[in-house]
DNA sequence: CAGGTTTGAGTAAACGTTTACGTAAAGGTG
DNA sequence: CACCTTTACGTAAACGTTTACTCAAACCTG
C-alpha cells in the first residue's frame, strides 16, 4: 500500500541497500545517486516503517507509562512533562491506567513487554516483588517517580516526602499555630503516607508540641475522602487552628467542608495541601501548599530513563525539591 | 535475548508453524504436541514479540490520541474514557500534546504514521486542510472528539455546543437573570467558540432580551483568560446577575474575581459553567454547569474508531447528549 | 605499470512472526 | 485393496528494514 524501501530502490535503480544508507547519511554513495533517491523519496512520499526498523535493531523507541489514575491532575501533570521531554528525543509514550489492580498492572505489564517498549515508567506505586519480577524478567530500564524501593537497578525520582512535611507542618508552627490537625494519605502507604505522617510528628515534637492521634485522620488523597477527613477532624478536634493534608484534593475537600461548615478560611481555620497541583490555584481562596515540581518531575524521571535505555548503564535515584508556595489559606495567629 | 518463537519450536521437537499454530488455537496438531508446545512455553516463559508480529499482519494493535494540552482536566477526562474501552480490546494507545501548535501536530502525525497506528483520535482541534492531507495519505481511519469537520469520511463525536449553550442561557432565564454576560472561548474558533456564543444570543432573544455586545467578553478557556474577562466584564456591565462560561476553568476564574472583589456566589452573582470538570465540583461553592460526558464520549470515540478499523467500514458521526448540573453558583431571583 | 587502496555500490542474511502450500501417514469408503 | 479424504505436521516465503560482506571500477603510489 505504502510504498516502501524497495518501491524507492526500484524507481531510482539501486539497491535497497543504498536507499537505505542515503536514509542514514552513512556515506559509500555518490552525490548523484543522493540526489536521485532522495528525489524519488520525495516523489513516492515514502515514509520508513517503524515496525521494521523496530524488529531488526530491537529498539521502538516506545517507553511505557503506568498511572494508578490517568485521569488525576496529578498524572496528567507528571505525564505532561514525561511525554514533552521523550518527544524531543524521538521517543513515544504509551499510557496504562492501572486503577491500582494488581491484575491490570500486570496484563499492561505484559503488553508493554510484546509491544517491546525500551523502558517503563512506573508512577506513584509501590512496587510490588510481582512486578519487580516481571520487571526484571523483561529486561528493560524502569524508573520510578513518586515512589521508592530498595532494588538497586531501579532509581526513582521523588521529594523527599518526610522533609517536605515537616517542613510544611514547621511553617504552620511559625505562623503561630500549635493545634494542628492533619488528613494523611492512605494508611500504610509506605511512599506518601507515613512518611509524612512522619513529618508533621517530628516537627511537632521539634516545637514541643506532643503529637496527639485524635488529630490525625486517614484519607485515601481524594476528595471525596479530605471531605469525610475533614468532618471528622472538624469533629474531633474543634480547637485545631490549622490542617495539613497529605494531597492538594484532600486540602480542597477539607477547604469545601469547612466553609460549609460556615468557617472562613483561612481566618477560622487555616488549611495546608501537598504538591501544588494547577488546582491549588484555582480554588477560593488559592491553596497555600507544599509544591512538587510534577512537571520537571516527569521530565527527569524520562531523562533518567532515556539515559539509561541508551547507554546501558544504571541511574542514580533523584531526590527533587519541594517549596512552599505560600498562598491565602494559612493566617499567621498571635 | 528473549526467547523466540524458534526456541520454543527448537526445544519441542516441532516446526515453529507447529508452534504458532497452537498459540492461536487455529488447529492442525494432536493433543499430545500442544501439550509438549504449550509446556516448553511455560518452562522457557516465552513471549510473543509483537513487533514482528505487527510486521506481518500490518496492525499495530496501536491507536495514537492527540491533545492540544495533555495536563489539563477535559484532557485527561478523555484519555481516561478512551484508554478504558481501548485496553479492553487490546489495543494500545500513544499519546501526543500538540500544544496547538501546526508544526508539532504535523510531527506528530508523522511519527503517528512511522510508528504504523491502526488509528487516530484527534481531539478538540479543528482538523485543518493540511492535517486532513497527511490523514488522507496516511489511510488510517480517524475520529475526532469535541470537534466537527465536512469531510465526510471523518466522523466526530461531541455535544452539541449550539443547543448547550442555548440551554445553559435558558436555564439562567428560567431563575430570572436577565442581565447575563457571557464568558466566550476562543474568538472565532468554529467549535466551541461561535457556537456556543451563538446558542446565547438566540435563547436571550427567544425571550426577548435583546443582545447585547457590551456583556460578551473573550476568552480562551483557561482559567487565567477567565480572571480576565471578569474583571472586564464587572467593569463594564456591573449591572449583570449572572455570566456564563464556555469553559469550567474559565467559570473558576469568574468565581475567584467575583470573590476577590467581595462578590458573594450566588448570592450577589450567579455563575455557570460548561464541561462538568472535576473541578467543578471541588470549588467552591460547588458549580452549576452544563455537562459534557467526556468520560463516555471518549469511551465511544474509541468504539467507533475500532469499529472502524476491524471492518473497515466509515462510521457515523455522534452527538452526545448534555445536561444541566445545579450546584451552587446559580440563585433564582424573582 | 603492477600493486594496493578507496569509492560506490550490490547481495543476502537477519530480525520474529504468520500463513500458503506441500506431503506423508492414517483413516475411510465401496 | 485401490482410491480418496483427513490429520498432523514441516517448508519456505513474506512483511520492511538494517548491515555485514563482496566486488568491480577508479584512483594512487613508487
Amino acid at each position: 500500500m505504502n510504498p516502501t524501501i524497495k518501491d524507492v530502490a526500484q524507481k531510482a535503480n539501486v539497491s535497497i541497500a543504498t536507499v537505505s544508507r542515503v536514509l542514514h547519511n552513512l556515506g559509500g554513495y555518490s552525490d548523484q545517486t543522493k540526489q536521485k533517491v532522495n528525489q524519488t523519496i520525495k516523489e513516492l512520499q515514502y515514509q520508513p516503517n517503524a515496525i521494521a526498523r523496530g524488529l531488526i535493531n530491537k529498539r521502538t523507541q516506545t517507553i511505557g507509562v503506568l498511572f494508578p489514575d490517568v485521569s488525576s491532575s496529578f498524572s496528567s501533570d507528571l505525564l505532561h512533562g514525561i511525554s514533552e521531554f521523550v518527544h524531543d528525543r524521538n521517543y513515544s509514550v504509551i499510557v496504562c491506567n492501572t486503577d491500582q489492580d494488581g491484575k491490570r498492572t500486570l496484563k499492561y505489564l505484559q503488553l508493554l513487554r510484546e509491544k517491546q517498549v525500551d523502558g517503563i515508567i512506573f508512577s506513584s506505586e509501590v512496587l510490588k516483588q510481582e512486578y519487580y519480577d516481571m520487571l526484571e524478567s523483561m529486561n528493560v530500564p524502569v524508573v520510578l517517580v513518586s515512589s521508592q524501593t530498595d532494588y538497586a537497578n531501579v532509581p526513582y525520582v521523588k521529594v523527599d516526602d518526610y522533609q517536605a512535611a515537616y517542613d510544611a507542618v514547621d511553617y504552620l508552627i511559625t505562623k503561630g499555630h500549635r493545634s494542628i490537625g492533619m488528613i494523611s494519605g492512605t494508611k500504610g502507604d509506605p511512599i506518601a503516607g507515613t512518611p509524612r505522617v512522619e513529618g508533621y510528628r517530628k516537627a511537632l515534637e521539634a516545637q514541643g508540641i506532643a503529637f496527639d492521634s485524635r488529630f490525625l485522620v486517614y484519607g485515601d488523597f481524594s476528595y471525596e475522602s479530605g471531605c469525610r477527613a475533614m468532618e471528622a477532624l472538624l469533629r474531633r478536634t474543634p480547637e485545631a487552628t490549622a490542617v495539613f493534608a497529605a494531597s492538594d484534593e484532600m486540602a480542597i475537600g477539607a477547604l469545601s467542608v469547612a466553609t460549609k461548615h460556615g468557617m472562613n478560611v483561612p481566618e477560622d481555620i487555616s488549611i495546608m495541601g501537598y504538591d501544588d497541583l494547577r488546582l491549588a490555584r484555582m480554588v477560593n481562596p488559592p491553596l497555600t501548599t507544599v509544591r512538587q515540581p510534577l512537571y520537571d518531575i516527569g521530565r527527569l524521571a524520562s531523562e533518567k530513563l532515556i539515559g539509561m535505555i541508551e547507554t546501558g548503564e544504571p541511574a542514580e535515584s533523584l531526590v527533587c525539591a519541594h517549596s512552599i508556595v505560600e498562598r491565602q489559606t494559612v493566617r499567621a495567629i498571635t
